[in-house]
DNA sequence: AAATGACGTTGACATTTGTCACGCTTTTTG
DNA sequence: CAAAAAGCGTGACAAATGTCAACGTCATTT
């Protein structure tokens, strides 16, 4: 499965074959089964960790007891939780696997390593995360200006691949609506075709 | 007013007095009225801007032509286009001053040789950047998670500052409520007290 | 193969939030 | 200082969205 990383990562940075060597040799592969959970609230997260195939999703429980799902992830993502790493600060999220799955994992410490090692490597990063915020800037936008109907073809249409791979109540809790309405939207919908 | 700024930046990283002087050197002061715009949508944003005194907001309209607030910048915060920056295209955004204020200004090329030349400084920014990628984490939590009451509650404890700062119907146009939503709230409140 | 639970849909109704119209006060501007 | 605009609040009503309860289907597990 390392290709398919190996791919992935050359698209973004260039990368010598040494250095991916380096990469892979610090990486270790995991499958994780369906609704297996790879972070718990409470927990740190201490890794990096690349989705080669399947689907996770980030969420949160709040007072009430219903969860809220933040992010997805599929094929050729990155899942984690940033602010635990980062702050090394227990998480307030979980991660679970919404179908049987494979991760490419490497522990903060092999990866920070290579961070420093590999300046291609850290420019990787960099733009990710730089990716990863405007992504951001745009849901947040989806969010205050949007109707729920409007927030769903805007997801469904800038990511069909997640919007395919995941139950509706839980694209309902990410978009912030319930699955109540999000049904009744797709009705609508069926009936204009 | 650079003394401002040379305090705020201390709190993050270790600088040496040279490297002061070389940040200082590059930089500019300006003065901004209130009302005047500092980036209009279609521009490109190529500067890096810190804000010494006053108030700033980065909004958006939308299609219907109304507009939505996605950030505030007040004393001490930096205020941006990440996106137009980092991609050097044209903007969908409007930045304006809500107040009179000053501002420290690098252009992007200035910005960019210190990046290169004072470790610390990049290290200070990809901290920042990282910060707000997890404060932009927080943000789509509430808007998914709290109703009107409690995402208006949020930012009042969040942002004592900002919310002081600026107009109601931005702080509404902010959490994505009408203004007359927030205005009710607001007596809801004055009368429980 | 049966049992279980996840998933999606729907109706009836409650609640929240938005929209429109208006007026008053404060701030800004010429 | 006077005029104009911004800012905030509020009533009446409309629209959007949530809640609760129930049902049928499909997938997973044992």
């Amino acid at each position: 499965m390392f290709e398919v990383f190996e791919k992935y990562l050359r698209q973004w940075v260039e990368i010598s074959d040494e250095e991916m060597k380096l990469i892979r040799a610090a990486s270790f592969e995991r499958k994780i089964r369906k609704w297996q959970s790879i972070l718990h609230e409470g927990e740190v997260w201490k890794i990096a960790c690349f989705i080669t195939t399947g689907c996770f999703r980030l969420y949160r429980f709040s007072a009430d007891g219903t969860d809220h799902t933040l992010r997805f992830g599929v094929e050729n993502w990155w899942i984690s939780d940033q602010e635990s790493y980062n702050l090394e600060k227990p998480s307030e999220y979980n991660i679970e696997a919404l179908a049987a799955s494979t991760i490419i994992v490497w522990t903060k410490e092999k990866w920070e390593e290579l961070r420093e090692t590999i300046p291609a490597l850290k420019l990787f990063n960099e733009r990710l995360l730089a990716r990863g915020y405007e992504t951001s800037q745009q849901r947040i936008y989806s969010l205050i200006s949007n109707s729920a109907e409007e927030k769903y073809l805007e997801f469904q249409k800038t990511y069909p691949k997640v919007f395919n791979s995941v139950p509706l109540h839980m694209v309902a809790s990410y978009l912030g609506i319930s699955r109540e309405t999000l049904s009744r939207i797709r009705k609508d919908f069926t009936r204009r075709d």
